[in-house]
DNA sequence: AACTTTTTTGCAATCGATTGCAAAATAAAT
DNA sequence: ATTTATTTTGCAATCGATTGCAAAAAAGTT
């Protein structure tokens, strides 16, 4: 077993076995060219004396550091950690590791990570944008190097580089189908900065399903900031106070949405019934506020997954980083009661 | 600027330069030896050649990776999220990457994370148990080739790991003092995994106050499971089917103590006027659902940070490992509306 | 037994940065 | 102008794993 101390390099091994470290480097990784009893002897003396691959020798002399860079806003929802998992699960299997960090809703600080992923020579980003990210120059020394970048969720339009995310515009637009199916005709939508795909897409959906029934896109009625608590709250109160009252909320994510219903019914109104609730992204808190969230799910896992294959694929063949553009992923419409003002039939 | 294609070294900015590689790696890194002059020409001429130094190659020459590795339960609440952003705040502060992944509550991942990191040949590891761990041999490698390992938050009584994490006990009885103070007497504790010191110090905490209030610990009123949603729900239920009936719920986490609120209301009785009900970690759902919480805050960016410090100072100062024993954090008993019976004063 | 073919192995250079030690260049002192 | 002290620089080995090429060993043919 591992001794204490110094480290087990192929050379000690070579030594104890009498062999050279050309074919204990072979034999450790299974080439086809060494003799199967060699191999046998090598990994049990492996084993034996505590052997660990030194990483940085085989990456300096591959040029190559195994590790997939990933850049988020933040890593504080249930999405997020998903969606790590789903990547994690891809990545080991194929021998890769990860370097994740978080943006923390800022530019500065992506860009910063950007450049620390660069450094440390990551062979290929994963990258979901920050709120206020303005343009993406700082994602230009990839590609220069020819290292994939590959964009999820809060994606952005370029022809250099793939993205995956779902299809923020139809699941908004069957969102907003449903609430004016339910009768409501002055609906709001809030929502987040018009830079984030994620955001103008739900704008967009949610414009269009207000046209395909006929009805009147008031401005007044599309308020954005930046959704946190406070402004959820400030949004709802300016809802309240409008003449003549809207009917129906439909906020770009669950927490905002959810403050609002709190806020609503602060003012002794009932959601559904005076006013009713729609949120983005199926939280947790979804099911916990009362009435429960009606909200678009969409599975982070798998998004993942996807993402993280598509960038072991571009190391897997390169050049063909012009074949895969972008992938839609499926979304789903959750009803709950917060949006239910016919009974259910 | 940064040129396509090729890597340049530290050979090519001495071929340019005329000098020795020997002088360019010194001037890099702002050797005291090395002349004023050459060091501007020769960060002048990196820059202008795009140089970027090769991680590999110094830390195979170093025997050090820079890197830290930090394995987590779960990525998914504000709580971690805090606790990796202050971790990065310190650790990039002096130089240092993170490799970060999570066991999803297993100790089978945790064991293979700890084995990927102790592969990758990290620094260091910050450590927060899983659910289910029952042992922490997988940390034995670290330790025998000196690598310090520090716990936080979930973490294990050992003379060999230094610890942080907050008095989970005090916290507890605070609350669960409270709790008396509000009139209540018969106190369900819904708790998770003993082997878990925040589970296990919470039960005592529970006890004692008890205890110390002359009210008697019924074991039928500890109800351990996984702390899901639908244990939350099978444990609520359970409690609204005691004879008598409990006045109140301390629940070991914030989630589970939502969902025994929600299912308690959907049984038609009041909270807290039928059973008061607390939580533990002020999670952001603690104030969406209604009654908003009572719970424990504590803070994980501060957490973060000192578990980022304690590893840090350990690899400044080796061989200081027994200096830090273990590091108490203060926590925060938070009163909302879901444990107030009386009328606040 | 001599020769050809096939398997196995080893030599030695390479991947870049680092650093102890000594040499060279410069400055200071005589 | 010499000698001594001080700054600056460079040489060359080192950190381990990898791999093209050639040599050696084993197996197969005649």
């Amino acid at each position: 077993m591992a001794e204490t101390g110094k480290e087990i390099t192929i050379y000690d091994i070579a030594q104890k076995l009498n062999i050279s470290a050309a074919t204990v480097s072979r034999g450790l990784k299974d080439h086809p060219g060494v003799n199967k009893n060699t191999k046998r002897k090598i990994l049990a003396t492996a084993n034996e004396m505590g052997y660990r691959s030194n990483s940085f020798a085989s990456n300096l002399r591959n040029r190559k550091s195994n590790i997939i860079g990933v850049i988020v806003p933040r890593l504080n929802s249930n999405f997020m950690s998903d969606v790590i998992a789903g990547i994690e699960k891809v990545v080991n299997k194929a021998g890769y590791t990860l370097f994740i960090s978080q943006s923390l809703e800022l530019m500065q600080n992506e860009v910063s990570n950007a450049k620390a992923m660069f450094n440390n020579r990551v062979d290929g980003v994963l990258v979901s944008l920050a709120y206020d990210t303005t343009n993406i120059e700082h994602f230009e020394f990839f590609t220069k190097r020819d290292i994939p970048v590959v964009f999820f969720d809060r994606v952005i339009e370029h022809a250099k580089y793939p993205s995956i995310c779902i299809d923020n515009y139809k699941a908004a637009y069957s969102l907003v189908s449903h609430l004016i199916e339910q009768g409501c005709k002055r609906i709001v939508h809030i929502s987040g900065d018009q830079r984030r795909n994620v955001y103008a897409d739900r704008t967009r959906g949610y414009q269009q399903a207000l046209k395909d029934n006929q009805l009147p896109f008031d401005k007044e009625l599309l308020i954005v900031n930046d959704l946190t608590k406070e402004s959820a709250i400030a949004a709802a109160k300016k809802v309240l106070g409008m003449k003549p009252r809207p009917d129906a909320i439909f906020a770009a994510n669950d927490y905002c949405a959810v403050n609002c219903i709190l806020e609503i019914k602060k003012a002794g109104l009932k959601v559904p019934g005076d006013i009713a609730v729609a949120g983005f992204n199926n939280d947790q808190m979804a099911c916990v506020v009362e009435p429960h969230l009606t909200t678009i799910d969409y599975k982070g896992f798998e998004m993942g997954e996807f993402a993280a294959r598509m960038i072991i694929n571009h190391l897997a063949n390169p050049g063909e980083l012009q074949n895969t553009h972008s992938l839609i992923l499926r979304s789903e419409l959750i009803i709950r009661e917060s949006s239910l003002k016919k009974p259910a039939i």
